[in-house]
DNA sequence: ATCGCCATGTAATGTTATTACATCAATTGC
DNA sequence: GCAATTGATGTAATAACATTACATGGCGAT
């Protein structure tokens, strides 16, 4: 079972945050489609659930706002655990994973007997260029 | 320089997270202080501002909420990274901290030539009692 | 007393997300 | 063919979360 084919809406709002260079809020995915007749937050957010849920698109919980995974694999099978660097000049957001993050979590949670369904991580600072 | 003397507004909320079972939002800690004198949110905003400053609250990105910090030390020195599990069943909310994932994320970043800020690591998921 | 600083009070507004209800299209079973 | 079901969509209204702007009050330093 791989990534069902999109819907209009869908691969509307797929297509804008593919194309934009940073994450956008569901308000300014709307307004950025509101040429191809989006008209409510309802319809953004609708189709944002499936490409969450498809895992074509990431929430920025710290930002409330979108992006377009950037996994170079197929969206095939789940990815792990999701880390993100997001850069307070230029907003810059840079997705990543590690192994030894997953696994070193997994202990931790397996010790509180706690089960877990989604993991967020997200480190605020500044990039490179805007040191 | 240690924690500040709490002002009024400070420690009330303070108290009310203090006393909470569990998070509470911006405006939740405003309706359980309408008694002492609450008005509005940036009563409630304001304080929290300066809590968080101080290392005695945590914001759980996302929830939009708020929990007293349960650090077993004093605040006199940053703690570093801290993390959540969160259990959707009950709202049970448990900090903890783990010196490998700190220095792991750190080499990371580094990596990334990128200056930390601010860390999030949230864990959504069910606990003991709620599996 | 005047100034500067910080905490506070209040109102208005801005931003993010959900609920409720109606409609439409494709599929399934008869 | 045609009702029933299911999933996507459209629209409006509302709820939930957060900030801006401006005015006031307390208090220590000069
Ligand atoms: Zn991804
Ligand atoms: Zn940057
Ligand atoms: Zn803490
Ligand atoms: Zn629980």
């Amino acid at each position: 079972m791989g990534t069902p084919q999109l819907t209009k809406n869908q691969s509307l709002v797929m297509g804008a945050l593919a194309h934009s260079d940073g994450p956008m809020s569901a308000y300014t995915i709307l307004d950025k489609l509101r040429d191809h007749g989006f008209r409510a937050p309802l319809q953004v957010y609708r189709a944002l659930d499936k490409l969450l849920e498809y895992g074509l698109v990431h929430r920025l919980e710290s930002l409330n706002a979108f992006v377009a995974c950037t996994c170079p694999q197929d969206h095939d099978h789940e990815h792990g655990v999701t880390a993100f660097t997001i850069c307070e000049g230029c907003g810059q957001v840079t997705e990543f994973h590690d192994e030894a993050i997953e696994q070193r979590l997994s202990t931790l949670v397996r010790a509180q007997s706690f089960k877990t369904e989604k993991t967020t991580i997200e480190i605020r600072g500044h990039c490179k260029s805007c040191a």
